[in-house]
DNA sequence: CTCCGTTTGTTGAAAATTCAACATACTTTT
DNA sequence: AAAAGTATGTTGAATTTTCAACAAACGGAG
């Protein structure tokens, strides 16, 4: 465990939690780690809702496809990211999205009933601990609220402007990378892959922006 | 504040905490009840995320709209329910979303830094109101998906139709009333008004469900 | 370096959505 | 009970999106 305190140091559910504590905390808690290669599937839609995960390298995609096969992504984390969280905090039976890794990743999993229902009224860390898991919810029911004024945009272009522009203001730059191909683009604002395509190579020609695969920039 | 009792032991922040402590704990978090009447706006977009709000009595519309106009309404919350929470406890400047009386409210305030920065490690109600604040965050995360599965079906009629279904799910019936009329129905599904109306029309010829203005038959 | 699989861009036809305008139904007010 | 205001349904034209199919560009493997 001691070579993953760097990136736990990071993780919003462990801040305030000094390393020395954070060790046994991880004991106590019962965590694992697991490695995924490229492509597998970290948590698949529909089983049980038992743990919150914890990205420690590599990144991953959640998604869900409804059964005519369209994909809807929800978002894309990476290293000390928290996912499932909010499934596991609700006590949901089964998980109503898929997590798969982009590249090779190292997970670190907890069971929630850890988390939830062991010596709540004990141990300060876990009172911190909790502490952190309401932050982190509440900065997830945000994300959401950003995916949503992306996609309630009636049109490609304006879904891909709105998009575009909240990651140039999260990036604090008018130049940046994105971390969708095309096909994973159109997945996330709900709309066809090669009407995106000519929807940026309409702006394109319009000056309004410049782009290169993952790369954009806003004129 | 006695008289608010009845109703707040529903309030999912409220949940184990027995009635004598609950009046206490309202003393110590400076909680105050305002009226609003209908169409009156009970948080303003752009204003401080200053407060967490318990609608006591009434109902209440979230909604944004963007600069053309477009009204896009998030969710419809009745008594007991709790709004700006996530805002407040992800500690925004400014929240994103209007709230606006749908009738007549009666309104619980509680400010943020008297939950989120104030004797956290002394009061056990406290604790317990953390926990609950979190797993009312969790089940928020859960109401954004469920509005995201919908809003991420391609045409009219499917996103008509997962929402009718979830309703129904939601109810236990195939008939159920939903909070809506057809604008803003329009309004929470994205899509315009008109082409809305006529799909309720072709499915009822269709014989796929019944309807009279907020009352849905699904057959 | 070449080959092969994947990603991205382009096109045109079909289908769906939006928009504006109006008719009808329903509610509330006076 | 009539009038005024609001909500809902309907229509057709304009716009946009989707879909399928293909071409071009790119990247990795050998």
């Amino acid at each position: 465990m001691k070579q993953y305190l760097e990136i736990l140091r990071n993780c919003p559910l462990f801040q305030q939690i000094e390393e020395e504590n954070l060790l046994t905390m991880l004991g106590c808690l019962g965590a694992k780690v697991e490695f995924f290669d490229k492509k597998y599937t970290i948590m698949a839609e529909g089983t049980p809702a038992k743990y919150i995960g914890i990205l420690l390298s590599g990144s991953a995609q959640i998604a869900r496809s409804d059964y005519y096969g369209n994909r809807s992504i929800l978002s894309n984390i990476g290293p000390a990211e928290v996912f499932g969280e909010a499934f596991a905090c609700a006590e949901m039976g089964a998980i109503p999205v898929t997590v798969i890794a982009n590249e090779p990743c190292t997970v670190m999993l907890i069971d929630r009933d850890h988390i939830l229902h062991t010596c709540r009224n004990q141990c300060g860390f876990h009172q911190q601990l909790i502490f952190n898991l309401m932050k982190d919810l509440a900065t997830k029911v945000l994300v959401f609220h950003q995916k949503i004024e992306v996609v309630s945009k009636r049109s490609t272009r304006n879904k891909l402007m709105t998009y575009l522009m909240l990651q140039a203001k999260k990036q604090s730059s008018n130049r940046f990378t994105i971390p969708f191909d095309r096909q994973e683009l159109a997945d996330y604002l709900e709309v066809d892959r090669s009407g995106l395509s000519a929807e940026i190579g309409k702006l394109s020609r319009e000056g309004i922006l410049r782009s290169h695969r993952h790369h954009f920039e806003l004129l």
